[in-house]
DNA sequence: CTTCCAGTTCGAGCCCGCTCGAAGTCAAGC
DNA sequence: GCTTGACTTCGAGCGGGCTCGAACTGGAAG
């Protein structure tokens, strides 16, 4: 019935915790736009909704696999949007899942290079004593 | 007949390309001590070997894969000093090595992430018609 | 000879993604 | 009722990795 300290709602801190990112991103985001206005306490502090926690986490794995904070911008304000982007939405993403994969071939590609060099240093380092 | 002008070298803009770097930045790396002095024409002009480009290539691969421009650095320093480094050159390499296959195994989480919003997307706009 | 172009050096500037300092507010614990 | 400490806003600053403009030089083509 959630009858009134129902919250289970973060304080700031706890949210950038939570997610792995510093207080001072996380207000940045916001200000970016990487993130819809956060609720507010009495005191005017931001209070961080499970919904809140979740996006904030897409958002870091969009960040990791290498999405330029623009881009996150565009989405997030297509999410802002509602239902009738959905599609938008996902083509944003396989359009993303396709970079993230390009990206993992190359490394796999590098990572042949790196072997192959190391195998040379393994070579020279015996040849030499 | 090509008497002595056996050069075979390449002019920075040309080296530029093969290895997919700007002038700009072969000049900076250089700079920067990632690349030892490249060579000279008589005219004060960088004349890059091919074992210049092929430092050039490797670089390139290690920047790919995320090194920062300062251990690249520490890398051309130990390669300047000779064989006797070959051994902290391959740690260096392993320890790379390594860094690259997480990075490979946290893009494939990210991956299913993306995978799972991309389903729940199409999931959505099903329902939606 | 002149024009052109690719090169040279130097220092400044840029874009990205945060990161932080300053000054102030508020609620809780002693 | 005072202190503590986590919060607030604002604008400035930073580190990384280039990127560029300015002023100049020298070889080659017409």
């Amino acid at each position: 019935m959630d009858i009134g300290i129902r919250e289970k709602s973060l304080s700031v801190g706890e949210a950038a915790e939570r997610v792995g990112l510093t207080t001072y991103t996380l207000r940045w985001y916001e200000q970016e736009g990487l993130v819809a206005p956060v609720g507010r306490d009495s005191a005017g502090r931001r209070r961080y909704t499970d919904d809140d926690v979740n996006w904030l986490f897409l958002l870091t794995r969009l960040r990791r696999t290498g999405m330029p904070v623009r881009d996150m911008r565009r989405y997030a304000e297509l999410a802002r949007q509602g239902d009738r982007t959905l599609g938008a939405r996902r083509a944003l993403f396989e359009a993303h899942r396709a970079r993230v994969l390009a990206r993992m071939a190359e490394l796999t590609e590098d990572l042949n290079v790196l072997d192959h060099k190391i195998d040379a240093y393994r070579r020279a380092e015996e040849e030499l004593g």
